[in-house]
DNA sequence: GAGTGGTCTAGACCACTCA
DNA sequence: GAGTGGTCTAGACCACTCA
């Protein structure tokens, strides 16, 4: 009988991946740096440039890093989160994103429950913090926003600290506490408008609206923040490109 | 006073690339079937096994082509949407999509509306085919959608081809027209479900209901198809990963 | 064992940025 | 002009598939 040996082979640009996933983890670059230059990596690594070439280049194509023709390879940060949109992906039927606005509702320290503490691979009743809001585009109140992270990965997240970030939570997850987000999962319904939403964005209750729940998370796969948005669609959509 | 140059540059392998998709436009190497292998191609063009291997990559990451390691670059198809999926973002909140059934509703020749001709890339009232028909997921009614091609393109296009590809429509485009799509833009709101709408998928009239608008494309980006879905989204998602 | 795509190297040269 | 990433080549060898 044969074992289900796991061949485990991995390529060697897949260990240098590995490595510089390692690096980014342990912030010896940090958002928004250079990470060394490919020749400077290689001979860090004891391999080629190609192959060091194939590890960026597959970190670049999952928004880890950025490249930059003749300046060099960055390390991606939603620093410029103001400017560009980081993950949100509703925008106006016509025109664009001009602005964007948040207003805290509040932020307090609750226990996970059941479902969230599944996704967020935590134990059930342990501390999160949940944080409420609204976002304004182009000056219009459109979404209402519940987001929820371990506290023990954000100390000292409070509405303070907040709204010195301007509510730009990716930005300060980054800064404030050195957490890299990069990349979530999504899943949309449409449902109807309870009390407290319709309030909030001026709706009636029971018209339709766009639920997305989002859990975000950063290197390694790790969920760090379950998110649940609810967005009028009047005027708005949700935009996503199939290949 | 400088002219505004297009530089126009455009690296080798990029002209190889446009070389390749000319040839799958031109039906060459038809869906599901292989290319030639990388040596050849190689040869053909006269460049490096390297140089068609970035040319490759490049459609196998836009899912034009499909690599399988030891055989050879296949031609991506839709030949197993049953199987496959296809575009279909939706699934249920728990456990898989098991059986996907289509059940036509009515296949007519219509002309397009102005909106629908400019997202078509044709005249407004030129001849489209307008096909409606509901989805059922796991044996759950939850979809209706309506679809829309110009007419021109798919030449003897009705109810009786249809049941005959048992309306797996992106196979049959490309089974019975050699049209291949390739891509997709989605536009997501949420609404409330009207009469026709209510009655097919067997809720109330207002219930909040996923509309998904698409635009799908075929080689070099012409739109090809118009599609409005709208889904019961009590018991089921649409699923978006992000990075 | 022949043929395919996948990895890796070493080296040349190009496009771009910035001082 | 020095330094970066981007392209391209030629060649070796590996992992995988299939007859």
């Amino acid at each position: 009988m044969k074992v289900a040996a796991t061949p485990a082979y991995q390529p060697l640009y897949r260990q240098i991946k590995l490595l510089l996933t390692e690096r980014l983890e342990f912030g010896e670059w940090k958002p928004g740096e250079p990470i060394p230059s490919e020749i400077d990596l290689a001979h860090r690594f004891s391999v080629s440039q190609g192959t060091v070439r194939k590890a960026v280049n597959e970190l670049a194509q999952e928004k880890v890093l950025v490249r930059r023709q003749g300046r060099g390879t960055f390390v991606a940060t939603h620093a410029n989160e103001h400017t560009q949109l980081g993950f949100l992906r509703i925008g106006p039927d016509d025109g664009d994103v001009e602005t964007l606005k948040a207003e805290l509702i509040d932020c307090r320290r609750v226990k996970a429950d059941a479902a969230g503490a599944r996704l967020l691979d935590i134990e059930t009743g342990a501390p999160v913090m949940r944080l409420r809001r609204s976002l304004a585009i182009n000056d219009q109140r459109v979404i209402y926003e519940e987001a929820r992270v371990p506290a023990d990965m954000f100390p000292g997240l409070d509405s303070v600290l907040l709204e010195q970030h301007r509510c730009m939570l990716y930005s300060m997850y980054e800064s404030a506490f050195q957490v890299k987000i990069v990349a979530a999962e999504e899943k949309l319904k449409a449902v109807a408008a309870d009390d407290d939403t319709a309030s909030v964005l001026g709706i009636t209750v029971g018209s339709p609206l766009l639920l997305m729940v989002r859990v975000a998370y950063t290197y390694g796969r790790k969920p760090v923040e379950l998110r649940r948005s609810l967005c009028n669609t009047t005027a708005y959509h949700y935009a996503n490109d199939i290949s």
